[in-house]
RNA sequence: GCCCUCGUAGCUCAGCAGGAUAGAGCAAUCGCCUCCUAAGCGAUAGGUCACAGGUUCGACUCCUGUCGAGGGCACCA
């Protein structure tokens, strides 16, 4: 609707334009917007307010001018300039009526677009470390990013899910390192848990799957391993120093081959657990993408010296490092360290090269807001390597902190004591808890209460939601039981019969929904389709409470029946874009 | 110290590229089920949009500064 009105002011400016009435160079596309207050008809524009500079005139009068151009249609029922000279339209009748057929033909489609022109996205998320379950941060960057990716998908781009799996590093050679010292302990070794060890409950099961496997074949004696080791922090030393020793002992104790072994074991295990924790989340991937795999590929390497190539990079301190300053990043950074390691960053850079050559039009990385600095660097690497860093986005997401009984849960991933996303869903269920992440703005703080969530009351906004849905299904149902008949041919009902106030304010929150799922979807702002549902839901209870649709007069009855299907099109379509349940009964 | 995000009703948040009298939901008070699910609806009350300047016809919205909250400033990942 939006759109049509859109041509029809553009036709009009064009006209002027061609009548010298304003110059050709002022015309471009037209502000449409929804009215915040329906006295002022369904659409206005403030287009003869930023043209009548332009145009020598006062506003008010090139409102009128505009409005003598305008092409006639059936779209409209009457248009009137308002205040400092707003032209407001209003839609007739028999344009909302066409919409309820309209709907109900296009079904699952009603809302979808080709706007992105089968443009290919890319979207980057969640992407956590797999050194243990995710917990509820991760929660929701999954649902934001899974609901980003399904919205553009909508709205006609070509989607790319993709997780990072950071399998390479220092953090999983703790885990590995934390694995074994657990299953030492199984094998009735004592010893003292480094304190940067992995702590959680999920160490020790993998510990003892490793235990039930393969017997006492990776024992050693405790005191080689800890012998000569640094302290550890609580013994007054260095808590990093200390584990590095650790590995640098199970690497050296276990050889090459089962060390490789404790580290796969502990990674495949933890990664199947996300894989299906996420899939339970209704959040599925088209690719899992290694990390390893870019240095056994060579990438990382590749892009080094194509940085080098560019000289962008220089060495101090035996490690080399690339000039990100050049580039408007606050220092330089380190991409082979002085042992000769690559860093991360190193990774980061060779993985972010290679999104851009598998030829997305756009990379999308959702990244929790820790990793904001993460950003200038990432960019100056691509600046640096010649490709458009215009092409990648990074939206960041902020932490959720968990209430419980108006009480602050503290976590972290490290002591173990964190709610896991599995717990979540559990607790809350899948669909509340994907309602509630993605409600918030991503970089507003937000704060996740867990009772709430829970409650199966009017307090909680998806079962609002979700009752509207059921209870159009309910009334279908009292309609098949009572063995009442209603014309099932949208096409072939008289919606002139739609005359309540009630009905026509359903019928333009079902026009919007369009531009919502648009707008949603360009923004990244999935909350504005969830604050939609809400009001549409609101819409559709204050109807059914004022008015009955079961009635005994057959064409009103028809009339209703059609346009809460269409609400029910919608609703659904809504849900189903949020990975949230449409369901029947409640 | 520097950088990023945020600061709207008692609480949790909307306010879409500046526009016509600041909006919801909780919580509070008062109403509505012999009637298609009361997980619902209606009504009342509640706000110098953190503060101070600036930009203009017009600022919650843009700019600068102050204050406050969170996060980031590794040869960790």
């Amino acid at each position: 609707m939006k759109k049509q009105i859109e041509q029809l002011v553009m036709t009009a400016l064009q006209q002027l334009a061609a009548k010298g009435v304003i110059p050709q160079a002022a015309v471009s596309r037209p502000k449409i917007e929804r009215t915040r207050d329906s006295k002022h008809g369904d659409f206005a524009t403030n287009a003869a307010m930023v043209l009548a500079k332009a145009a020598r005139t006062n506003p008010r009068e090139l409102a009128q001018l505009l409005l003598d151009e305008l092409p006639t249609t059936d779209l409209l029922d009457h248009c009137d300039i308002a205040g400092p000279g707003f032209i407001n339209f209003t839609l007739t009748s028999t344009a909302y009526h066409r919409l309820i057929p309209a709907i109900l033909n296009l079904n699952h489609r009603y809302g979808r677009s080709d706007l992105g022109n089968g443009k290919r996205v890319q979207v980057e998320f969640v992407s956590a470390n797999p050194t243990g379950p995710l917990h509820v941060g991760h929660g929701r960057g999954a649902a934001y990013g899974s609901v980003v990716a399904d919205l553009l998908e909508a709205v006609g781009f070509e989607v790319h899910r993709e997780y990072y799996v950071n399998d390479a590093g220092r953090q999983m050679d703790i885990l590995a390192t934390s694995i074994w010292l657990r299953y030492l302990e199984l094998c009735d070794e004592t010893l003292t848990f480094p304190a940067n060890g992995y702590r959680g409950d999920y160490v020790w099961d993998i510990a003892a799957t490793l235990h039930r496997d393969h017997g006492e074949a990776y024992k050693q004696d405790v005191t080689s391993v800890f012998e000569g080791v640094a302290e550890d922090e609580p013994d007054g030393g260095d808590k990093e120093a200390h584990i590095d020793g650790l590995i640098e002992r199970a690497k050296q104790l276990l050889g090459d081959n089962r060390y490789r072994f404790v580290f796969e074991l502990g990674l495949n295990i933890i990664l199947d657990d996300i894989r299906d924790d996420l899939s339970l989340f209704g959040v599925n991937y088209d690719e899992w993408y290694s990390e390893r795999s870019l240095t056994e590929s060579g990438a990382v390497n590749q892009a080094i010296e194509r940085l080098r190539n560019n000289n962008q990079l220089y060495e101090k301190e035996g490690a080399l490092w690339f000039r990100s300053t050049d580039f408007g990043d606050e220092k330089d950074r380190v991409v082979v360290r002085d042992n000769g390691q690559t860093t991360y960053f190193a990774s980061d850079i060779a993985y972010h090269m290679d999104k851009l050559e598998r030829g997305f039009d756009r990379v999308i990385d959702v990244w929790g807001a820790d990793h904001h600095g993460y950003i200038p660097r990432v960019k100056a690497a691509l600046t640096a390597l010649g490709d458009d860093p215009s092409r990648l986005d990074v939206l960041l997401v902020q932490f959720a902190i968990l209430y419980r009984g108006g009480e602050k849960l503290q976590m972290s991933t490290r002591s173990g004591q964190f709610v896991t996303l599995r717990e979540l869903r559990k607790e809350v269920g899948a669909d509340a808890a994907r309602f509630f992440y993605v409600m918030r703005k991503c970089e507003q703080h937000m704060d996740f209460d867990l009772d709430l969530a829970k409650s199966q009351s009017s307090d909680n906004p998806v079962y609002y939601v979700q009752y509207a849905h059921a209870r159009i299904c309910s009334v279908f149902q009292q309609a098949a039981e009572q063995q009442i008949p209603f014309e099932d041919d949208p096409s072939a009902v008289d919606y002139g019969r739609l005359s309540e106030p009630h009905e026509q304010a359903l019928l333009t929150s079902l026009a919007k929904y369009p531009e919502t799922v648009e707008s949603s979807a360009l923004s990244e702002e999935p909350h504005q389709l969830t604050h939609y549902l809400r009001e549409l839901a609101n819409d559709f209870h204050t109807y059914y409470n004022t008015h009955k649709f079961l009635v005994e007069d057959s064409a009103l009855r028809d009339a209703r029946l059609q346009l809460i299907l269409a609400t029910r099109q919608v609703l659904r379509n809504g849900l189903n874009l949020l990975g949230v349940s449409a369901p029947e009964k409640m």
